[in-house]
Formats: structure tokens, C-alpha cells, sequence
DNA sequence: CGGCGGATTGGTAGCGCTACCATTTGATCA
DNA sequence: TGATCAAATGGTAGCGCTACCAATCCGCCG
């Protein structure tokens, strides 16, 4: 069992069973032993046979720190996201994760979003565990972060955007085009009247100059804006609602850059008897999963986040493993759900 | 610049600036280098500029596979979850990340509930990383999974259910109480058929033994219930609900095992013009964040998740640095919130 | 029969850091 | 003055694994 031979163990390590045991109870070399978990089809049967038998009795577990220092593949993939919290990301991390799982790697999890330091520190933390690659929710401006990005030579995807200039690699789509598709798609239908109701985000500036770009171009007024800044609840998206119908009575549109904050304009439609869309239309954005089963049904814009995911972890496999990404931008487009409220 | 002095660099390496160097730039040895950087009191203050100042010039980012490996502390902390898309569990993610980061220490994330196999690599997988702590949601039964985590030593935090036999610390809240008091809750409300709306899952299936115990306690009907297994959708609500409809018209409350399945319970009792709560009473569980300012606003029962994660990770935290926790089980409760539905 | 090549196994030397112990220095005290 | 001690610095030897380079064995060829 438990056997201990009078070899006086180092005051050092973590006591755990290592190779060098396995090997030792296997009869063969630490470095065969190896092998025999990594690169089985070089060894021969016998050995693979004694060296699993070895794991099984013991209950080894490779220590995937020193297998990372010497080979310098960590096999770990870092994801910066802003927020977890009912958060459209989580489906792509979702999807990111079981993706990298399967192919043998592990996820680490930064949130971002707080302050400028926390920011810096965050980035210092993840090149310190020497990820084999890092993926990023939206793109990263120039500025000492991605400076420092660069320098690592981490393979890195940056998402839910498109940009001329990636820091490397990137999966995305473009929020100019939503803002004049959904301008378009909204004047197709009679609308003349819009409001946007929007988070301090600058993917939401993106598609609201675009969208304000169409409605321009079309002779129309201006577009009312409500900007809640950082709180995206339902209740902020009330309060705008409030606004906007205080300042542009007569508006038929209202734009939002979150479902949930389109829940909340929608909310304060019903309770003040406006109907929708007869009266005005709502458009979300994200298409979080239940928003198809309410009712009224709110129409959105659909990004395939797991789609992301899955295409991000791809390529952050690929260059894991050595291989060169010929394409490196992606782009997975959108689609506006026409539901109930439009 | 670019000192490429005519020493040889090793094939082997990542090639990325190393202690060694910081420290051959700062004029001291790499173990004061090391000094300066984790313990700074133990340096002299002219040794201390001269590495930051160095650290600044070339950018080092200190390999935390190697310190780990060298410490056997490897300042990651590993949290698995069933699931991260709408998931009640992410509140508590998001606060143990955030307290961890403040503390120096990484989150890793591993999806659970898949395959049983799956299970089982996930675990090998987060063992093998030497994590400091381990975040377990749910309990974890006797099993393969078990004894291994027990076997490896590492500290485990299991959450959001209560057992008088966890595998080392606890932070949680009994199911079985909430059934019980959710239960007396609507009875107090003179409400007498009831249906539940569940999930599979055994923390459900304990708030429904513990809930029917009471009715029946009270001499009232049996509880007519719907399990609608792993899809915790809005829809699947929904069809729930014509369910207990068609088999239980005269029922007066129905309980649901997430707030999600309660909204589509609401939205079918709405399609059908059944009056809330004058008909029928409506709770769910799990107050997920928007669910507050709907309308009508769903009476649920609300767990502080924020509050878990923040325990979870102060006790890992605590035995991470050494320091031994007294009162391994915390038990954070719950609150039933009474809103527009009951 | 010597030699060649593939398959299998082993030895050595790190990966980049820190634990542990030793040394140096300068201040303090009997 | 020498002994004593704390503060500051350095040297050495790993942590547990894998890259790289032998060494060995065996079958097969000319």
C-alpha cells in the first residue's frame, strides 16, 4: 500500500504522486513513462500496458505546470469578458469552452469592465500564465494593453466587432451594418419617428451613427437618444422610455442596444396602454434565449454567439497546435428576428 | 534596443524575457530580483528601484507556471458549473472572480453536466492544473469524482445546497427549508391545490419533498407535478402549465424550480386569461435580476448568490495562505420575495 | 557477415522560478 | 575590542515535466 522506503523525501513539492513513481512502479524510465501518456504509439504495447496499470493504482494525475514549463504549451486559453451576468457573451463562452475542452484545453475566466489599473493588472495576470491563446470580447484600441498583447506573441481573437486592423485574429460582425439595417428595415415599415435607447458601450455608438446615417439620408428628423450609460437593467430601459416619450411624444420607433433594455421600454409601453406595435415599434438587441417565448415576442437582432465561440476556439486551437490561419478575420453576420413588436 | 549579445540562447525556452534577465539589467541576482518583486520589505529600497526600473524597461511578465511549480502554489482557483448561459449561478461566479482577482488569484472555469465521462476528465483536468481551490455548485455524491478530489488534497468549496457530510467547506442554504416555507407561505395565502413545475435536478427534488410534506401535513390534495426535465426554457413553462391546466383545472398556485419556467408559466396563465394572482398564484426560484421590474413583477424566492461567492472565496483564499477555517458550513439562507404573483 | 535503418528505450539537461541555507555587512552592546 | 545579531544579498538545488540526443536491439539487405 502506502510504502514507505527509507528514501527521505524533500522538504519540497507538493508530496503528490509523480511521474518519476508511475515510472518507478512501471519498471520503465520516467521519460518512457511520458510516452507512454503522450505519445503512445511510440511505445510498445507491453510498456503502455504497465505504465496505464501504474496510473491506475496510483491515481496519478499529470501536474500540468511542469509540463507546460518544459514544453512551453500551457494548454490553457484565456477569455476577457466584461461582464457574466446575463450577459450575451456567456453563450459564446459557453460554446468556446466545450470546444477547447475537447480539443484538451482549459479555460481561464477574466472579467473586465472595471477600472483603467484593473484593466492593466488583468491583462498582467493572463500573459503571466502564458496562455496558448487569449480570446477578448471586442476589440482591444491601441494603448499599452495591446502593446503588451503584442509584445507576448499570445495568439489572440478579438470579437463581436469587425475592425480593420486586429491585433491578430478576429470573429465577428459588423454593428455599422446592423445600425443601417435595422434603419432600413424599420422605414420599410412605415416608421418616421425613432428613438434610441442605449447603453455608453462603443459598438452601440457604431451602430447608432450608422442607423442615424440612414434615417438621415432618408429626410427624416432627427433621432432622440437616450443613453443610460452603464446600467443595461430592465428598470433603466423604463426610465428611458419615460424620457423619450416626455421629449418626442409623436415617436413610432424605439431602437434599443440591449434585449433587456427593450424589455424595459417595452414594459413601460403596456403599463401607459401603447400599443405595440400599432402605436410604436421595439427592437432588441442579442436575442437572449427566452425573449422568442414571451409575449408579445420582442423583435431583435440575432448574433450567433455560440457561433463565435466555436469559430474563436478554432482558431486559437490551430495556432495552439502550430498550424498557420490563412483567414483570419471571420465575419458571422446577424439577422433581424421579426417577432411581435415591429 | 534588442540586445542580442553573442551568449547562445537555448532552442528550448518561450524565448520571453526571464527573472534571469530583469535581474542581470538591475545589477542583482535573480533570487533578490524574485525578492524584490514578491517580498519588497526584504529589500533594500535602492535594490527595489533598480529592479521595478528594469521590470519597466523589458516588460517582464513573471511565468506563473514556473513560480507555481517552484512554490507548489499555483494561484489558480478552479469553479465548475452545470451551465453559464442564463444561469443563477453566474451572479456567484462573477463575485468569486472578483474576490479572487483582488487576492491575486485566477478563476478557471469548467463546464459540468454533460457526460459522466466528461465529468470525470473535467476533474482530472482541474486536478492537474494543482489549483489552490476547487468551487464545486452542488454537492458532490460519493463516487469515482469523490474520492479523487478528496485524494488530491486540494481545498473544495461545495455551494448552494446544505449536507451534514461535505467533502471539506460549504457555503450554501437548505432546499428542503425553502419547500417548507414556500409551502406555509402559500397556504398562509388560503391557497389549497397545488402544482409544481420542476426541473430534474435533486436540489429540486428536495424543495418538492419538503413542499409536499407540508401539504400534506395540512390534510390538503396531493401536489400535482410536471417535471420537464433538463430544458429549464420558458417554453417548456409554458407547456407545463396547459399540462397542470388539463390534468388539474381547479389548481390555485403553482410552484416552479426557476424563475424561467415561472415566466412561462405566467405567460401561458396570461395567453389564457386566467387572472394572477387572483386565480392562480404563481412563484419561482432563483430572482434573477430583471425579474423585479417586469409587470406583472414574479413573486420568487431569492438566493444571494453574490453573498456565496464571496464567502466561497474568502474561505479558499484563507486556506490557500495557510490559515485554517474554524466554521467550514455557512449557511446563507434565502428570502421568499413577495411580489405580483402570490 | 558487416552494415543499415527503423523501432524502442534511456540519459541529460534544462523550462523559469523559489525554498532553504550560507554569507556578508554594519550596527549594537557588554 | 570582540561578540552578537539583524538586515540584506547570494548560491544551490530542486519543483515535475519534456526536448534533444544518444544507445540499443532487431530484422533485413547486398
Amino acid at each position: 500500500m502506502n510504502e514507505n522506503n527509507n528514501v527521505k523525501r524533500s522538504r519540497r513539492g507538493s508530496g503528490a504522486i509523480t511521474l518519476r513513481d508511475v515510472a518507478k512502479l512501471a519498471g520503465v524510465a520516467p521519460i518512457t513513462a511520458s510516452r507512454a501518456l503522450n505519445t503512445p504509439t511510440q511505445v510498445s504495447p507491453e510498456v503502455l500496458q504497465k505504465v496505464h496499470d501504474a496510473v491506475q493504482r496510483t491515481g496519478y494525475v499529470p501536474n500540468r505546470m511542469a509540463g507546460g514549463l518544459a514544453s512551453s504549451r500551457s494548454r490553457l486559453i484565456a477569455a476577457v469578458v466584461p461582464s457574466t451576468v446575463m450577459s450575451v457573451f456567456m453563450e459564446t463562452v459557453e460554446s468556446l469552452n466545450a470546444e477547447l475542452f475537447d480539443a484538451g484545453y482549459q479555460l481561464m475566466l477574466g472579467q473586465s469592465g472595471y477600472s483603467v489599473e484593473r484593466e492593466e493588472a488583468l491583462l498582467e495576470a493572463v500573459i503571466g500564465r502564458r496562455p496558448d491563446g487569449i480570446f477578448l470580447t471586442g476589440i482591444l484600441q491601441a494603448g499599452r494593453g495591446r502593446t503588451r498583447l503584442l509584445a507576448s506573441g499570445i495568439p489572440v481573437v478579438e470579437s463581436w466587432d469587425l475592425t480593420p486592423t486586429p491585433i491578430d485574429m478576429l470573429v465577428g460582425f459588423s454593428h455599422a451594418d446592423i445600425g443601417r439595417e435595422v434603419a432600413n428595415f424599420l422605414i420599410g415599415k412605415g416608421r418616421r419617428k425613432f428613438a434610441l435607447v442605449r447603453a455608453s458601450d462603443e459598438r452601440a455608438d457604431r451602430r447608432a451613427v450608422a442607423f442615424a446615417e440612414i434615417v438621415t439620408k432618408h429626410g427624416l428628423g432627427a433621432v432622440f437618444e437616450v443613453n443610460v450609460g452603464s446600467s443595461r437593467t430592465l428598470v433603466s430601459g423604463r426610465e428611458a422610455m419615460q424620457r423619450v416619450l416626455a421629449e418626442l411624444p409623436e415617436v413610432d420607433a424605439i431602437v434599443c442596444s440591449s434585449d433587456l433594455l427593450a424589455l424595459g421600454v417595452l414594459t413601460e409601453a403596456k403599463s401607459r396602454g401603447l400599443s405595440v406595435p400599432g402605436r410604436v415599434s421595439i427592437m432588441g438587441f442579442g436575442d437572449v434565449p427566452f425573449l422568442a417565448d414571451m409575449v408579445p415576442a420582442l423583435s431583435t437582432v440575432r448574433i450567433n454567439g455560440a457561433e463565435i465561440g466555436r469559430r474563436a476556439a478554432r482558431f486559437l486551437i490551430d495556432r495552439a497546435e502550430g498550424r498557420e490561419v490563412e483567414q483570419r478575420v471571420v465575419d458571422v453576420g446577424f439577422s433581424i428576428v421579426e417577432r411581435d413588436t415591429t
